[in-house]
DNA sequence: CCAGGAATTCTAGCAGCGCTAGCACAACTG
DNA sequence: CAGTTGTGCTAGCGCTGCTAGAATTCCTGG
């Protein structure tokens, strides 16, 4: 019994290593410096190791964006007590969203970018993704307008989030003018649609 | 005199082939399957000619992804023409983008997602991509309040577009209410800014 | 028409990738 | 302490983008 916990819990922690060294190489230098061979190296084991707890890279790189999301909601959260009015709460979590982007940009892309072991759009997406989400709705909720489903019009606020920072970071739009954009964007959802 | 310009056109002609091998394998297969074996195959000459024609794969890339931008360029004018007022135009406009994106995917990750050998928020970047640029802008422009900067409010709203696109793609967002998303994102935008 | 030189294309190979079969060793059990 | 179980390693497969250097083709001048 003793020697079954403790072998579990060394698992346990192995796979943890793994997972923290993955985001560790990536934040430091970026996902293609991510290979099976230079992870391994790190964790002080051999490659097959790896496939021995994840099906594959893409299953270690789903692990650190669930890490992730949990991380951004958390943000999100602090952010959005911070604030005050409706519109000045979504304000405050675009900012902590895109903020997040920058700070963390392996992060994010193992998230949002990256293709990935993980369902998104279902049931049985990670919880710390659906939270992320939440957080994110009850920021938009507030200022829908009468006929708007709030579900939809979050989406749609996240995706204008979302391509601002990916236009950004691929070069597709100049970094300097993201404050400007990101008010442009969060302005014109808190206003009235009309239509 | 009349031999080098014969060699220069085969020349050109046998890049025009690379170009649209790439474009052909990528949008039947996705560029993954784009490799420089493949294509190599596929013009029927071995992989170093391809080197001698482009620095690598990513410039082939871009050659595919200016392609793409002259055939966006012309899909948003198209759609611009055939509408009526300021917000049926965006509308369009932006319905066009999307519909571009969804049936040409391979082209729209060349042209917009993927790490890519070419300039683009500078003065260098190629003529096609900035002609797509104007039409969006030329769509978003009437209808940008007082004090917006129509440019930045152009980036604003094709970063809407371009997250809806990427984020439904990548399956992060189902595929089922995109248009409800869309109609939401152009409603936001032709509604007057409250700040 | 043919030899020599220049340009072009190909063969072969490098270093690295994700991933895995099968062996060797270590750890636990009776 | 012997035997079995299971864990981790070595080695290697088939692929990637890319390139050095050999081989071949083509054009030019005699």
């Amino acid at each position: 019994m003793s020697i079954q916990t403790r072998k579990e819990r060394e698992r346990a922690e192995r796979e943890a290593l793994i997972v923290t060294a993955a985001r560790e190489l990536a934040e430091a230098e970026g996902w293609e410096a991510v290979t099976t061979r230079r992870l391994a190296a790190e964790i002080e084991y051999s490659q097959p190791v790896l496939y021995s707890h994840f099906k594959g890279k893409e299953a270690i790189m789903a692990a650190v964006a669930v890490q992730g999301c949990a991380e951004m909601a958390a943000e999100l959260r602090t952010a959005s007590r911070a604030a005050k009015g409706k519109r000045e709460t979504l304000a405050a979590v675009g900012e902590a969203y895109t903020a997040f982007a920058r700070r963390r940009p392996a992060l994010y892309d193992a998230m949002f970018t990256l293709r990935v072991d993980l369902p998104f759009a279902t049931p049985e997406a990670p919880a710390a993704l659906q939270e992320a989400f939440a957080e994110l709705r009850a920021a938009v909720e507030p200022i829908a307008a009468e006929g708007d489903d709030p579900g939809l019009l979050t989406e749609t606020y996240w995706a204008g989030l979302h391509g601002l920072v990916t236009l950004m970071r691929s070069g597709r739009l100049p970094e300097g003018a993201h404050e400007r954009r990101l008010e442009l964007l969060t302005g014109h959802f808190t206003a009235e649609a009309s239509r």
